[in-house]
DNA sequence: TTCAGTTAAATTAATGATAAAATATAAAAC
DNA sequence: GTTTTATATTTTATCATTAATTTAACTGAA
């Protein structure tokens, strides 16, 4: 591999001279940097990246640190979606992601994995609140964008949908059709999505003049599993709700798996709308109606987000909250 | 941030002291081992991977290339599933991974990428057999794992599922139901599971001493678009099968959507298995039934793969064929 | 006592690159 | 024709680390 040395000496001038001719330095005559471009060109020669960042401090990295719902096995649904996005935006950039799943607990820290790598920024999704591993990396004052929790502070800043209008949009939506009685199927209630989406579901209630009764309201899991269960609590209530809201997709999928078994169907005897728009959502039998997540959107931004943090230390960047999409598709009828 | 220099003066001995000690070289008194040992933990200092990279010329990455198909827009289907095998077996062994799309065309060669990172090898998937950038990371001889296509090499091997036994147990299936009229529609021709799979269908409706007719083999692409335009060429023809192989569980998606939306159903109308099984295809109504590729496995071999291409250059390390597995579900029914 | 051998540590050099300071050359000014 | 100024280029130091070489201290045998 060559090295700028090589490429000096063939070009019969100092490695500086190079270096200059490289990173665009307006001190050295036309002709060689002429020469010096031409052979760097000739001989297909790169910089070598963990020099450069030894040097400078800086490695054009961020790390990605994604977690998935450890028990349930279900994979995070952005995650395609978000890096799609993310290295649409990064790569235009000249950044690299690099990759460090979270699912090995106590593995290593995030700061640790930051430093070692020396990255620029990271990029956290599907961390709990109380993640005990954050506050280190806060304080290192490592950039940090958080996907789906609130987190921010000098050093780092979130992207969030907004949960609470979306879950407006699908219980007013439900209200329309003229369903008095909605339950909701919650996710884990120790993350933000699941707060700011129940917050939305009574709200909207609330608009609407319609009643909110705590046995409709579902503890659940984001897994297909969790809305399985979840609909057998509600088929065990002597009053029975016409219409449920599913604070994820995959909740929809599991509660629509149980009531087709029981022998009921949906949209006749439940109205079900779901949260996420994940890929397999327009697929179901019936299509699932549902409040979508721009995940696309959400990547591109985070990223616009980290290079802001890295690049201009001193702005505030503010928290971004992402419209949601309703999604009219076969899962919802009139009562 | 600490460095090594810091430990050492903290410490009171030489910068190589300190490296010998991290390193666990013998030559080093138990008792200022234990010294630094201990103010390595009080400071918390974990090397600089980068420095360590430049001086070793390791750097304990391996880059991780994929490529969707383009204009269908649809994901790779394995994406996940690699991922999470693949970062199983790295993280046991100390490696990360940085992750190169490779979407957006003629934006850098993977050669580049690999030196530029200094990755100390690479896995490749989604890539086209015909991939210009492909001969010139071989030549460089970075070790590197192929996922779904069978390029080898002193520096290169690949893992693959079973496809053409796969495809035989498919068609064997819908053959012992009692079909004779089994149809399929293919993937992208340049593919390599397309082809094998292809194969496999031809092979095993000889054993079974069908027809192999081909009007009955449809020309299409891995997404769900692609199974729905193929469906219409079948509806179209004048003998029409009673069961369809098709060679992806999109594909099958988009074949069941346009058959539904004539009015007809499966698997009353058609029998049908896929191949992949895909998250969503559990979910399918009716569930689809489908050859599994084993994701997870793949990613633990392929990683396993790259990690004994890098540590014995000099061994011959062995393509690997990945046994798939049939899947019975509702999607296929006596004829 | 001296020399060889062992052990434990320190010095020095090298990795590939950049940035700051120093120098050489040429042109312009007096 | 010397000094000044501007331009072009080189020299040197530095980043964090490892590897090879060297030094120092101690041990034991002749």
């Amino acid at each position: 591999m060559m090295t700028i040395k090589d490429i000096a000496k063939k070009a019969g001038v100092s490695v500086a001279t190079v270096s200059k001719v490289i990173n665009g330095y307006d001190d050295i005559g036309e002709a060689t940097t002429a020469k010096v471009l031409k052979i760097i060109k000739e001989n297909n020669y790169r910089p070598n990246a963990n020099a450069q960042s030894l040097r400078t401090n800086k490695s054009f990295l961020v790390g990605l640190f994604f977690k998935d719902h450890q028990d349930s096995g279900v994979k995070h649904p952005f995650f395609r979606g978000i890096i799609s996005g993310l290295e649409e935006r990064l790569l235009e950039n000249n950044y690299d992601m690099i990759l460090f799943s979270a699912n090995w607990e106590d593995q290593f820290s995030y700061l640790e994995k930051c430093e070692f790598r020396n990255v620029d920024g990271a990029i956290l999704m599907g961390m709990p609140k109380d993640d005990p591993k954050l506050p280190e990396l806060l304080k290192a004052k490592i950039p940090s964008v958080f996907i789906d929790l609130d987190i921010s502070d000098q050093s780092a800043s979130y992207i969030i949908s907004d949960n609470e209008n979306g879950a407006r949009r699908a219980v007013r939506h439900l209200a329309e059709l003229g369903h008095k009685k909605i339950a909701i199927i919650e996710g884990e209630q120790i993350t933000i999505p699941t707060q700011k989406r129940l917050a939305g579901y009574k709200a909207e209630l609330k608009a609407q003049k319609l009643e909110i009764r705590d046995e409709w309201i579902i503890q659940g899991r984001f897994s297909v599993d969790g809305g399985y269960k979840a609909m057998k609590e509600i088929l065990a209530l002597k009053e029975q709700p016409t219409a449920i809201f599913c604070m994820g997709d995959e909740i929809a999928v599991g509660a629509m798996q149980l009531i087709k078994e029981v022998g009921l169907s949906v949209p006749e005897d439940f109205s079900i709308v779901g949260f996420d728009d994940i890929e397999i959502s327009q697929y179901l039998n019936p299509a699932l109606t549902t409040i979508r997540q721009k995940k696309e959107e959400m990547g591109i931004e985070a990223a616009e987000m980290v290079l802001n943090l890295i690049n201009k230390p001193e702005a505030e960047i503010e928290p971004e909250i992402i419209e949601t999409e309703f999604i009219l598709r076969d899962s919802t009828k009139k009562l």
